[in-house]
DNA sequence: TTATGGATTAGCT
DNA sequence: GCTAATCCATAAA
C-alpha cells in the first residue's frame, strides 16, 4: 500500500456526474485519524443524489444553509443529521454552483476495528457486519458528526478525514434502486460491490 | 412561532 | 415485519 499522503483522491475525481463518481468510489478507502489511531474502511456501498431532477435529493429544491456544501466545489464532506439519531456522510460532486453528491452507505472495516466498536458503543463480540453496514452505523463507527466534519475537504491527506486509493483493482459493481427514500425510489442510483457481505440491507442477520 | 416529516436504527412481536 | 425514538431544517403562518 502506497503512503496515504500520496494516494488521496484528487478534486478532479469528484468533478463529474455523481452517476460516474459513485461506481468509481467502490473499492476506495475512507480514512479517519482519530487521535493517534487510524481508522480505515473499504467502500462497498454508495448512492448518487442529483440536483433539481432528483426529488429525493436534499439539493432538489434549491440551495439552503443546510445543503450549501452540495452546491459548492467537488470533494467536500456534506454531513447531515437524520431521524433525530443519526449522521450521514456524503461527498460533493460537480463544479461550484451545480449540486450533486454521493451518500456513503457502507464500508468493509480494515483498520482500527476496536476503536470503531468503541465509537459505536457496542460490544466487540457483536457481528462485524453490523459495525459499518448502513449510513448511520458507518458514520458513528468513524466518529463523524456535522459539527466536526461538515464542509471538510476530503482530498487533503493531511486532514483527519479523506478518501484514499490503495491501488486495489476496481471491483465488480451492481446497480440497484436506492434505499430508504419515498420520492424517486425507482431510480437506479445505488452502487454496491457484488457479493460483498458488508453491504447493508437484506443480508443482515 | 409552530408544525411536519425524513437519504435510519434497534428492539420487539 | 413493525414501530418508537428523537432532532432539526424547512415551510407555513
Amino acid at each position: 500500500m502506497k503512503s496515504p499522503r500520496s494516494s488521496a483522491l484528487d478534486r478532479s475525481f469528484y468533478d463529474r456526474d455523481p452517476r460516474l463518481v459513485g461506481p468509481d468510489l467502490l473499492g476506495k478507502i475512507l480514512v479517519r485519524r482519530q487521535g493517534r489511531k487510524l481508522l480505515a474502511g473499504r467502500i462497498v456501498e454508495v448512492e448518487a443524489y442529483l440536483g433539481a431532477d432528483d426529488p429525493a435529493a436534499h439539493a432538489c429544491s434549491g440551495k439552503t444553509q443546510r445543503n450549501a456544501v452540495l452546491f459548492g466545489p467537488p470533494g467536500y464532506a456534506y454531513v447531515y443529521f437524520i431521524y433525530g439519531n443519526h449522521y450521514c456522510l456524503n461527498v460533493s460532486c460537480l463544479p461550484y454552483g451545480i449540486p450533486g453528491g454521493i451518500l456513503f452507505r457502507a464500508v468493509e472495516p480494515l483498520q482500527g476495528i476496536p476503536e470503531m466498536f468503541k465509537l459505536r458503543g457496542i460490544e466487540r463480540s457483536s457481528d462485524l457486519r453490523r459495525l459499518t453496514s448502513g449510513p448511520g452505523r458507518m458514520a458513528a463507527a468513524f466518529g463523524i458528526t456535522r459539527e466536526r466534519d461538515n464542509g471538510k475537504d476530503l482530498t487533503d491527506a493531511r486532514s483527519d478525514l479523506y478518501m484514499a486509493d490503495d491501488g486495489t483493482p476496481a471491483p465488480e459493481v451492481l446497480i440497484t434502486k436506492r434505499i430508504g427514500i419515498t420520492k424517486a425510489a425507482e431510480m437506479p442510483l445505488r452502487y454496491i460491490v457484488a457479493g460483498n457481505r458488508f453491504v447493508s440491507g437484506r443480508l443482515e442477520l
